[in-house]
DNA sequence: TCTGGGGTCCTAGGACCC
DNA sequence: TCTGGGGTCCTAGGACCC
């Protein structure tokens, strides 16, 4: 049986999710920017049209947001996660295997569709229904691999005649598209192996599918060689019908304002190690290593800068907030350095274990675990409804100025009952 | 003045061992 | 004074993705 992905990917999601509630912004520009109000991470088609670009920092297009009555938002990810939730279980209602990738796309497996020729009808019925169920508007690419499945999504985008979706299962058609498309719009080809590319006289998708492989594998990586087999139709990415064992788990952010003591860093380190642990319990695993780092910003030349990392193994696999904010203050005064101004910092937790894979420490009472996870447990039904009502005493009292700016932020519309929009 | 956060995988190089 | 070869494991950093 011939493989057959199809890659359906929300268009300009977080803009999209902003709009569905606030039919007055159906045709003005939307931009959404990312935590702290920093660059824009996501434009409507309008703003895209205005020439904003996907990353760029706000204060770089405020004229433009005046000039052209652009609405922006600070990022909302509890909308978007809910709308996303809802949005993949359309699909998963309307097709056999889904496959999540991020929080805007999924892959579909229609393998068992390979031959069909009535797919794009398919393709259309879910777009319609997606449309419909969740108010968000998609496109779907087709193909026998998930390289040439992205590359169908974006040329349907790109080209509106094709009415959101591109089926790339005739050869012929895999040629055309390739022909017009850079190297560097396919999947896994970055800045620099563009530009390492581009020194080897290949700047198509085309040239990159046709090339030696041999000689790409040599200068570049086995990962390009991975992605030339791909855009040839040779499916060497699988579809993954289980998501992937997390491997890690960071909690980090930027300062509304420049950190330059150690209290407010040790107060932001402890919130963000809380944090952590509580998505590790959560998502019911337990965390063997922990790291904390802090760095000033790396566009500041005006002088020295800074940043380091200290990591160390926690007395046994854990998802206690107390033991975690103990060692993460401990690894906090050993890279403190006084008379820097610094821009961020945060915790990263890993060699996780599933919560009945976790071993037992042997030096650790039963009951005193058992004391731990009902603590734990209760701390977590207190703060489940809404805004953390209990906290432990390193995290300081809220309101500190490192807290990230986040000024335009709009109502949790699906996931606050205060917040719920009202009909008139 | 103002530039995000959260992931994975690969590779090179050092430490260590026999 | 002369001083091999090969293997594993770990870590840091690079590259990429959304």
């Amino acid at each position: 049986m011939n493989t057959c992905f199809a890659l359906v990917d929300c268009n300009s999601f977080y803009a999209s999710c902003e709009k569905i509630f606030r039919p007055d912004l159906r045709h003005r520009p939307v931009i959404v920017l990312s935590n702290n109000d920093g660059c824009v991470v996501a434009r409507s088609s309008e703003a895209k049209a205005l020439g904003i670009g996907m990353g760029v920092p706000f204060y770089q297009v405020e004229d433009l947001v005046l000039r052209y009555n652009i609405a922006v938002f600070s990022s909302n990810y509890t909308l978007y996660a809910d709308i996303s939730q809802r949005v993949m279980a359309t699909l998963e209602h309307l097709a056999p295997q889904v496959e999540i990738y991020s929080i805007d796309e999924a892959f579909l497996d229609l393998s068992p569709f390979s031959f069909d020729p009535s797919l794009p009808d398919l393709a259309d019925h879910i777009r319609s229904t997606v449309r419909q169920w969740t108010g968000i508007t998609t496109c779907i690419g087709i193909a026998p691999s998930k390289t040439l499945a992205k590359l169908a999504n974006q040329a349907a985008k790109r080209y509106p005649a094709t009415n959101g979706v591109v089926d790339l299962r005739d050869p012929q058609r895999q040629e055309r598209l390739l022909r017009l498309m850079p190297a560097s719009e396919v999947w896994g080809i970055g800045r620099k192996t563009a530009h390492r590319l581009s020194t080897m006289g290949i700047e198509t998708a085309w040239q990159l599918a046709t090339a030696a492989t041999e000689r790409l594998r040599k200068r570049l990586s086995i990962n390009v060689s991975r992605t030339q087999r791909e855009l040839r139709g040779e499916a060497c990415f699988r579809f993954e019908d289980s998501p992937a064992l997390r491997k890690q788990l960071i909690c980090s952010r930027s300062f509304g304002e420049r950190v330059t003591t150690i209290q407010p860093m040790s107060e932001a380190i402890c919130t963000y190690a809380s944090r952590a642990a509580e998505r590790l319990r959560a998502e019911q695993l337990h965390a063997r290593r922990l790291t904390v780092f802090i760095r000033t910003s790396p566009f500041d030349t005006s002088g020295p800068g800074y940043s380091n990392s200290a990591g160390a193994p926690l007395p046994f696999a854990t998802n206690d907030t107390r033991h975690i904010i103990e060692l993460a203050t401990d690894l906090l005064s050993h890279i403190w350095r006084q008379g820097y101004a610094y821009i961020k910092g945060g915790v990263m937790l890993s060699e996780l274990t599933s919560n009945d894979e976790s071993p037992p420490c042997l030096f650790h009472e039963p009951q005193e675990r058992q004391r731990s996870t009902a603590l734990m447990e209760a701390v977590d039904h207190i703060n489940r409804n809404g805004k953390s009502q209990i906290w432990f005493g390193g995290q300081g009292c809220s309101g500190g100025s490192w807290q990230m700016k986040r000024a335009r932020v709009s109502p949790a519309y699906t996931s606050r009952w205060q917040d719920i929009p009202v009909v008139r």
